[in-house]
DNA sequence: CAAAGTAGTGGCTTTTGTCCACTAATTAAT
DNA sequence: ATTAATTAGTGGACAAAAGCCACTACTTTG
């Protein structure tokens, strides 16, 4: 891997933050900000959230995301259960509420996708859909910080 | 597109964002924060950088660049000149200091992607590059918010 | 059992940004 | 051409997002 080969994944990683960027301003709703809401559906999409397994996962200060968890708890958007095995963990849970929550974020969130790929045409789109899905295979393999079970 | 297609995409979203966000908090150094370091380097990018054009780039308040401004202009990193034009606005330039922040931040920025690409064999490299620069295309396309000269 | 480490929490601070009002300059409308 | 409406940049005040540190309760290691 060359220099401008470098060059040009810094300049992807430039344009595609910024554009998701203001893509996730439409995504969330009043009651929960961006960083809120990724927690939130970190804990619908993690086998056994934890709130310290969220806050590596997300890179985020374990106290921010003790906050977090209690305002979206007091929301009744996720619960809080201790664990038998270790009494110093509590385990994550969407609620109902919850988990109708997240599924709206998530389509708000391919609503945005649309927005981008509806100036594309069909075979541009699929273009699209392919590289992306061999980045996320490459990801799952090259990634960094994989947090297990 | 289908929505088991945009589902994936999502989940790129998601997860590249992520990987990224750990990366950038290795990339700023202790003279400025991250959002400082992503304003220098728009003025580097840009081809006429205003600070209103920078605001609408990054989507952020014109009010809060206008702070960072000083604050680079402060530390040297940049200049502001009057335009003979339109007096209202202010063309910035990299100062000689600052073009050297920001040939740092790239490297360092390339370091982190480095570390990525770096679990991955010579042919998953050479694929996810191609990938990108489809993507880099593709979005240059279809993107949103284009801020032209 | 003592020592070292870990999960979660709360107080406090910094970073990041928003909102509003204002000035000076530019552009549009009459 | 003069007035009216917009626009770029700035500063004050404030709010939201996130980080740092110290502490408690519990667990693991030796």
């Amino acid at each position: 891997m060359n220099n401008k080969q470098i060059e040009t994944i810094r300049h992807f990683n430039r344009k595609y933050t910024q554009q998701l960027g203001i893509l996730q301003k439409n995504v969330f709703n009043s009651e929960i900000s961006w960083a809120e809401a990724r927690i939130l559906m970190d804990v619908g999409y993690m086998k056994n959230p934890t709130p310290m397994k969220i806050a590596i996962n997300l890179d985020l200060d374990k106290s921010y995301v003790s906050r977090v968890i209690n305002k979206l708890n007091n929301l009744k958007y996720i619960e809080k259960k201790d664990t038998k095995k270790d009494k110093r963990t509590k385990l994550l849970y969407l609620t109902n509420t919850g988990k109708q929550v997240v599924e709206q974020l998530n389509i708000n969130s391919d609503k945005q996708i649309q927005l981008i790929i509806d100036n594309l045409s069909n075979e541009e789109q699929e273009s699209f859909y392919q590289s992306i899905n061999t980045l996320n295979q490459l990801l799952e393999k090259g990634g960094i910080n994989h947090v297990e079970n």
